[in-house]
RNA sequence: UGGGGCGUCGUCAAAUGGUUAAGACGCAGGGUUUUGGUCCCUGUAUUGGGGGUUCGAGUCCUCCCGCCCCAGCCA
């Protein structure tokens, strides 16, 4: 299946996959790879680049590797790449049989690496790293070349095997590429294609003391796989021809490197670095922290991954530098969640309200629909007793002229139950609000007067009797600013209030069973889920996001 | 300053020289509503700047301006 909305245009690397399926270029098969570095945690930029790669594999009925691009010992870690593999998973996207390792290729770039120096475009030069850097000029001056460039093949390969066979200490020697060291492109200037390096690998273990870099190893390892797109962000577009470069001097199967730019998005970082300062100077919890922008954060917030591909569809692909806008991820989410979640009551801030004319001792159940957007979802039944909570905040007493929820004297529609109308505010010795007198009124049961008669709000409420206790964690965004990054230290523009935790709080007993990371919505308040922090005792839920807030607006537009 | 890339609504982003420059989010206003939610309607840019080519330019040429990336034995 083609992208199947024509009007709204297609990006730039489907216009390339497309046009490569008509000319019949690799007999009109796609084959596209997402290759992380076990290095760290996905986050949602990763999840804009495994969109595009397993997407497109998948929109065109091409294959998608996973790969591991674990050509660096001292940052991977097995950690990382179970994380990243449930992450992907999660995502809805499936690699089959195809998982591979850049390690599982070692040999075989050991191997062409010695073809290379066979064929006199690669030596071993005995510089050290700084006097590398020296050598190899600026951005506005060319370099030098190596002393060691003109070693012959025979010394170069010797040399080089010495180098595997560890005959000489970690950073004394490199094989480099012989290209150019006046290129005006940096990374055509001998670039480094082996290190000595003593470092255990998560899966090769001792076996190495030489690793590839980056650029010799990434085009082999799509070659192998006969990877026909090779999608990547921006930085590496001048790193392209030194990619070709490798293949072309290999003469090997040739894929095409695309590269497109990164996903930023506002009031938050997305660099791994920084990401990982927030984990390591304890600002966050870790990086499943509901307020981190990872994909382990994200899913434990409640975020689905429905949401977060229906985001990146939104977001587009280009090359241009862009930040996307917040509240489109928070649209997204409340889309997706608003058309599923089933609602539950929960007050999170409790106010007692006495319903002086409703029996004592008299209880009831009454019917409540699941999802108003979704008959299917059913209904259930839900207690209600003389003394209730409301939410704190849905009263008034003194109400602010465009209010319509419940002050002294004013009838308000309590949700699926009764018209209530508040007949007394009591209050304690200090003049605190306690509790609100209310009454009821008997003939509205399920929220309708029979005289017809109309109120201007419909509040939740949960009987205080059955009612269980619960912690609500409400998040608010990471940093104050829409770019941290603009400041001097970004840390400095965090946001102090971007976690709330409200302990009080008490919901309808049917919602304290919902399983942990299941969304729903407490109705008013926001969208839910679980926390895996929850106890038998003290259930703990997160609140993904809040519903759109008019009121809010309302009362800032008046300032 | 060498090289590479990029400049279209507040934010993403279409446009493939040819009707009044899509759409989405956001924002503003209105309608519906037993969630101040959802839903529905309305409004919201002449394309970084200057020259030029053309009957016609966001698209082509040219000069200028701005932003991003590259001087790891990281990826």
């Amino acid at each position: 299946m083609i992208s199947e909305d024509k009007e709204k245009g297609i990006d730039f690397i489907r216009e390339i996959v497309e046009r490569d399926i008509k000319e019949g270029k690799h007999g009109g098969r796609i084959h596209t790879r997402f290759p992380p570095e076990p290095n760290g945690y996905l986050h949602i930029g990763h999840a804009k680049a495994i969109c595009i790669d397993f997407g497109i594999a998948e929109e065109y009925d091409g294959l998608c590797n996973l790969r591991f691009d674990d050509t660096n010992p001292v940052k991977e870690d097995v950690e990382y790449v179970e994380s990243i593999m449930k992450d992907i998973r999660w995502l809805g996207f499936d690699w089959e049989d195809r998982l591979y390792y850049a390690s599982d290729y070692f040999n075989k770039m050991y191997d062409y690496a010695e073809q290379l120096v066979k064929k006199g475009v690669a030596y071993v030069c005995d510089l050290s790293a700084e006097e590398v850097r020296k050598y190899r000029g600026t951005l506005t001056e060319p370099g030098r070349n190596s002393p060691w460039r003109n070693r012959s093949v025979e010394e170069n390969l010797d040399l080089f095997r010495e180098m595997k066979a560890g005959e000489f200490s970690d950073g004394a020697r490199t094989l480099r590429a012989k290209i150019d060291m006046a290129s005006p492109n940096m990374n055509m200037r001998d670039p480094a294609i082996y290190r000595i390096l003593r470092k255990s690998h998560h899966r090769t273990g001792n076996e190495w003391c030489i690793y590839p870099m980056y650029d010799y190893a990434h085009c082999l390892e799509d070659s192998i796989e006969g990877i026909t797109h090779s999608c990547c962000s921006i930085e590496f577009e001048d790193h392209r021809p030194l990619y070709d470069w490798f293949l072309d001097q290999l003469d090997i199967f040739h894929p095409q490197q695309i590269e497109f730019a990164r996903l930023n998005l506002t009031y938050t970082v997305m660099s791994k670095r920084k990401l990982a300062m927030l984990v390591e100077d304890g600002l966050v919890s870790g990086w499943d922290d509901p307020r981190m922008p990872t994909l382990s954060g994200l899913r434990r917030r409640g975020y689905t991954p429905e949401a977060i591909k229906d985001f990146t569809d939104r977001i587009g692909i280009a090359k241009r530098d862009s930040t996307v806008d917040m509240a489109l991820l928070e649209y997204c989410i409340r889309d997706d969640l608003n058309k599923r979640a089933a609602r539950f009551m929960g007050v999170l801030d409790p106010l007692k309200v006495i319903i002086e004319n409703y029996p004592i001792g008299k209880y009831e159940e009454l019917e409540f629909i699941n999802n108003p957007e979704d008959e299917s979802a059913g209904t259930r039944m839900v207690p209600f007793s003389r003394v209730i909570y409301i939410e704190r905040d849905d009263f008034q007493e003194e109400p602010h002229k465009k209010f319509r929820r419940m002050a002294p004297g004013r009838e308000v529609r309590l949700r699926y139950a009764y018209l209530i109308t508040c007949v007394d505010v009591v209050k304690d010795d200090e003049g605190n609000l306690k509790e609100l007198i209310c009454t009821y009124d008997p003939d509205t049961r399920g929220g309708n007067a029979p005289d017809g008669r109309r109120v201007k709000s419909t509040i939740h409420w949960v009987s205080a009797e059955h009612a269980v206790p619960a912690e609500v964690r409400l998040y608010d965004r990471l940093f104050t600013v829409e770019n941290p990054l603009a400041s001097d230290n970004f840390i400095d523009t965090m946001n102090e209030d971007s976690l709330r935790i409200l302990k009080d709080c008490r919901i309808e007993p049917s919602a304290a069973d919902i399983e942990i990371g299941i969304p729903f919505q407490f109705e008013r308040k926001g969208y839910f889920c679980k926390d895996t922090d929850s106890t038998e005792e003290n259930p703990v839920f997160n609140r993904t996001i809040s519903l759109r807030d008019t009121w809010k607006r309302i009362l800032k537009n008046q300032k």
